[in-house]
DNA sequence: CACTATCTTGAGCAGGCATTCAAAATCAGG
DNA sequence: CCTGATTTTGAATGCCTGCTCAAGATAGTG
């Protein structure tokens, strides 16, 4: 085993500072956010920066996951306490857009700009994933219709997370998405709540 | 009367050159086609290209709305054949959107990036009007819901845009706008075709 | 305290784009 | 053909990015 010196402390704050500084641009201004500033606003060198992370993905990847995560374990958390897959897939999908729309860096994320930050896709696997169960939860329960699939509801959101992210997209967005999902529910659900 | 001398031949052929290439490039790449490459192609330097249109915004204007103009007349006659205002509004979105997603040039001119470029907004505002009017008169004819509002005929017109200007968008985003769009039609239009 | 591995610095390179303008080239009237 | 007005040229400027690396600064060990 080679025995490897322990890192510097300055250089272990540093680190720290930029991650907080990045975590703050991105979520402020999205994924693309300068790295100078970043780096400004932890008060230290561009070339530090690249030193600790990379570049944008590597810090991108030390920083946005955790919270990407947290937020969609929350939601996850939501949508399990609820009794019928067609209140899961409804809120699943609404709290979906309420992240994409609510924060640009949440957007980038989900919309898988930056593919090199691969920490980050593996979140966005776990987000989709649900979303095509609660897709088969809720054929199954009847309350879906069949022609609505799996692909509808990642297209679904893709067009929203597209269309929260453009200042110039009219705000009636969300009513063309609300009435795409509406429309997709049956009037008979296969087994009925009591 | 000031008697202006007749311009020079090289000089409108020059433009003649640069509007064809123009036309060219913002067509197969977007209205935001690199001026280097329209004058390289036009075999002429970038600053006759700055003479002779005043930059990005001139050029613009001196091409694309005479193609837009003629794509749009030749919708409108289309649409004007039809019988039922409901076939008409059908057959204007999906022609809209075929248009959009068929040209990254009128996808441009149409969801009005490059505002400067004033004699597009022109022809813009025609379809836009026209739109409305679709809509008021399938509001009349009962056959379209009235939750169904000519602002929501252009935010779905204004996400299809957005969305078929994006690659990365899943394919499948036709069949939820084709859902929104479905679903705003009545069961019982107020006066029946015989 | 001295010394070295570690870390930081920031100027500098490359690449992209818009825009300008003094000098050179060219057209066309006389 | 000459001449002057018109037009063209393209190097230069400015601004923005991402990224590198030789040189200098610093921590922390012995």
């Amino acid at each position: 085993m080679t025995a490897t010196r322990a890192p510097r402390r300055d250089a272990r704050d540093n680190a720290a500072k930029l991650r907080k500084a990045a975590l703050e641009q991105f979520l402020a201004n999205g994924l693309d956010a300068s790295l100078y500033e970043i780096a400004r606003a932890a008060g230290v060198s561009i070339g530090t920066l690249y030193n600790h992370f990379g570049g944008r993905e590597g810090l991108i990847d030390a920083v946005v996951p955790d919270v990407l995560g947290a937020r969609l374990r929350e939601l996850a958390a939501r949508v399990d306490a609820l009794a019928t897959p067609k209140q899961r897939l409804e809120t699943f999908v609404r709290g979906m857009i309420e992240l994409q729309s609510g924060d640009p860096a949440l957007n980038d994320a989900l919309l898988r700009r930056f593919p090199d930050a691969v920490a980050l896709l593996d979140i966005c696997a776990v987000s989709t994933d649900l979303g095509r169960a609660l897709v088969r939860d809720a054929h199954r329960d009847g309350s879906l219709s069949p022609g609505f699939t799996e692909d509808d509801l990642l297209s679904l959101l893709w067009l929203a997370g597209t269309a929260s992210r453009d200042p110039a997209v009219p705000a009636g967005w969300r009513r063309v998405i609300d009435r795409a999902l509406d429309s997709a529910w049956t009037a008979e659900p296969r087994t009925a709540e009591p």
